[in-house]
DNA sequence: GAGGCGATGTTAATACTATTTACTTACCGA
DNA sequence: TCGGTAAGTAAATAGTATTAACATCGCCTC
């Protein structure tokens, strides 16, 4: 069954169109592609991706989940990688970089992700997997705030917590998106995204202090 | 010239068009759209856009253009709003909070502005707009600095005004796009958009001292 | 005023596209 | 062995961008 020998029945139809599509869209550099070019790619007809798909959007919502599966690998091997300084400024700071760099890497994979999908359906937002990247930065935060001992112990629901890593994702998300449109160089052509970023998360970072809640003092 | 009883000649069919490209967007809340809908919309043949756009993606840029004019419009009115207070955290924290509301209500024109442009040619990516809104953090910036005695004078170009703009523009659109993906709600409920982007600004902003390079300590 | 020319419309044609329908094949289980 | 169903096919439909060939109007010149 999982031969390529297949004349009529494929074996497994789904995952090969998925990875065809994945491919198209890294080839052109756009997330426009045409179910017809997918189809064709995958060695099939143009109505053959109806039996696994309910439409295009379905089948895009499936590279989608791909491409953030992809960035999640990333960020846990950069965790890993840093395991020695695990809460360290520099530690919380690898992943913000690691984020820029798939960004960078997979130009048109970070657009879809991040397409606007106001109207559709919650189901179809991709919500799961977007949360799980966002959990690896929280995890990585929470450690820095227990070894600099700031808070007592990972809980994973810490508020402070929960509040710097949406910050941190934020100012990540927003460089990349900056440096995506010509906005750095222009302004400041020493200001390389990384810099910034690596400057961003040290200003976010100090000024935290033990117990007591927002820091409001200037 | 300027009257709407053409039976041949529309008068202003560029603008018309434009206009309704833009109308069509927001009412059906997607960037996605048919040149012949606008075209009928403004009450001509579907090849009668060709005449005055290249294609279609000619046509959405200006709809861009008139997208980031719009945002312009709103930050120069916070500005003069914050009149009285120039130069205050609050001042600069204003700009940002204008910059999420517009996020929210003008969604996809929003989605628009941002959409990935990698491949298309530097002049039609709607730079010189892009740059008009960051022209007026960027001076709110520096009112502060100056106000602040951080800095000595307003010159346009202090690096580190730039640098600073260059974190809250992109914090700010940051949390306007993990507010869209529901990102925020999801993990903490009570952190409304609108706080995170206050708390970061404070952040950023407090721990800046005069003259010095960048503050390395933390 | 007559004539013509260029800008701005028109209709019709081309080539894609997504999606659905009705038909076909091959596998799997009774 | 046989029949049902999952998974493929071709063909039809409807909508799309874009181009080409033709039509009309306003304006400029003589």
């Amino acid at each position: 069954m999982t031969d390529s020998s297949r004349c009529y029945h494929h074996g497994n139809l789904r995952d090969a169109l998925i990875l065809a599509t994945a491919e198209l869209i890294e080839e052109s550099g756009s997330t426009a592609f045409s179910i017809t070019d997918a189809a064709r790619r995958a060695g099939v007809s143009n109505a053959a991706p109806y039996r696994h798909f309910r439409d295009k959007e379905d089948l895009l919502d499936n590279v989608r989940d791909l491409a953030f599966m992809g960035l999640h690998e990333r960020l846990e091997k950069t965790r890993d990688a840093n395991g020695a300084q695990a809460g360290t400024v520099a530690a919380v700071t690898a992943m913000g970089l690691t984020y820029l760099q798939y960004a960078r890497d997979k130009r048109a994979f970070f657009a879809l992700m991040w397409e606007d999908r106001g109207q559709m359906q919650p189901e179809r937002q991709n919500l799961p997997h977007k949360r799980e990247g966002f959990d690896l930065l929280l995890t990585a935060i929470e450690t820095y705030l227990v070894q600099t001992e700031i808070q007592s112990e990972l809980s994973g629901l810490n508020p402070r917590a929960i509040r710097i890593a949406t910050q941190l994702w934020a100012i990540a998300h927003g460089i990349a998106t900056l440096e995506q449109n010509q906005l750095l160089d222009l302004f400041d052509k020493t200001a390389q995204a990384d810099q910034v970023l690596i400057e961003s998360t040290e200003g976010l970072l100090s000024g935290l202090v033990p117990d007591a809640a927002a820091p409001s003092g200037h």
